[in-house]
DNA sequence: AGCTTTATCGAACCTCGTTCTATCATGGAA
DNA sequence: TTCCATGATAGAACGAGGTTCGATAAAGCT
């Protein structure tokens, strides 16, 4: 986790005299589209479209479409946050930890594109070395060696990420048309698994059942704690 | 982790009379273009140049990128796998998953290209498949449900991913042009980090130093050590 | 009134994945 | 041997997408 960025030298702040579109705008219509279709939904010409101008004007806000979708993660990165700064609570540190990543994994659930580029970058300055700063705030409650603690935060942050990045790639067809649901989808593939040979595949046939219904948010949750009660046993709380 | 693909009508083992190209050898050119420049390398017209054939050639083998890419990771898994299959101990099991974990971190840390896909979707019959079961026998040794084996070994398979994933997207110039080297990458970064508010920003400083040295494969140990310990403490040993 | 900066627009360009058709070799059937 | 189905190859053409470019207008400044 935790790699930062080229460098995204932030347009200066000029006065939107008549701003008919400005950068919160496209933003917003950026995020729209993410949030109704995903990441393949947004292309440049139908995001024009959808702001009544052209391509060209988009590039006057953005340098193109990388920076349009890592300042649409910002930009929703700030909920986040918000959400995020009203819980640090004063109880047990690991518990705090648990709650903000609970938090993070879920608005990432809402927003499965978030999944794929989610913390991959932080940038300086920015929501989301905010929120790795309100994370690591937490971890400063432990008694950890810096190093520790640096590892201790990416585990956690590494965690949500990963559970989450999975979010971001549901069955294609199942939701484009609906002729395959969610429980058919995965029932087919726990058939084919139910096939094998157990003596070769003695672990796969142990776990079909729950991996035919299985649950995402559960799956990281289990994984999460795991890494929690490492860290208390680390911690030595 | 383990979501399983929407099928792959494996073509017809037909007998290769004088096959000047077979899918071995588009396979094998596929992996020496993503491993000399990574995913943005992997044009079919650069491989279709470099098999010395037309691009439509290509689709007699494969049913487009997307299966490429899939029977190209398949096919380096191959011999992870072997790999793997050399080192299950008969010792502690979190020992041993210890072991296979970082074989395949060290796979992925070769090929950073396999870490964005890398175990995202499992097919039915396949080497990740088998990477999976190989992973999941040793948790059979753990004194577990079967929903908390499958968990235990989708976090482990998570801390693997994620971590290797983080490899796939080094600074792109600093590849590209030897015009910046990783140290002078980092140290950019962590000096503006060092210049934030530390009353605003304590963790970032409390890091910083971790940061601007820090290494991915001991960060990727650590976090398995998180894991692990965690899963000791569920199987009670 | 000029001139510069800010902002907009869409045509044109280039690359890429994919499809389509033409072509050739091979191998058995007649 | 001849002929056709099949295996296999090649590359032109299509369409979609990101990006560049030049033209143009509106707003501020001198």
């Amino acid at each position: 986790m935790t790699r930062p960025r080229p460098e995204a030298p932030d347009r200066p702040a000029r006065g939107r005299r008549r701003a008919s579109h400005s950068l919160d705008a496209v933003l917003n219509a950026t995020v729209e589209l993410l949030d109704e279709a995903g990441e393949p939904a947004l292309t440049l010409r139908a995001l024009a479209t959808r702001l009544g101008t052209g391509v060209g004007s988009i590039y006057w806000y953005v340098s193109g479409k990388d920076e349009l979708i890592d300042r649409a993660i910002e930009h929703v990165l700030g909920g986040v946050l918000n959400e995020v700064e009203g819980q640090t609570g004063t109880g047990d540190p690991i518990d705090d930890l648990r709650v903000m990543a609970v938090t993070l994994f879920d608005a990432i659930a809402d927003r499965p594109w978030l999944g794929a580029r989610f913390m991959r970058n932080i940038d300086v300055q920015g929501n989301s070395l905010r929120l790795y700063e309100k994370l690591g705030q937490v971890a400063l409650r432990l008694e950890l060696t810096p190093l520790q603690r640096f590892h201790a935060v990416s585990a956690v942050v590494g965690v949500v990420a990963s559970n989450g990045a999975d979010m971001g790639q549901e069955p294609p067809q199942a939701v484009v048309d609906g002729s395959v649901t969610r429980e058919e989808f995965f029932g087919h593939h726990a058939a084919a698994w139910r096939a094998l040979d157990p003596e070769e595949y003695p672990f796969v046939h142990d776990i079909v059942d729950e991996f035919e219904g299985h649950d995402d948010r559960e799956q990281f949750l289990a994984a999460l704690e795991l890494t929690l009660a490492g860290l208390r046993l680390e911690a030595g709380i």
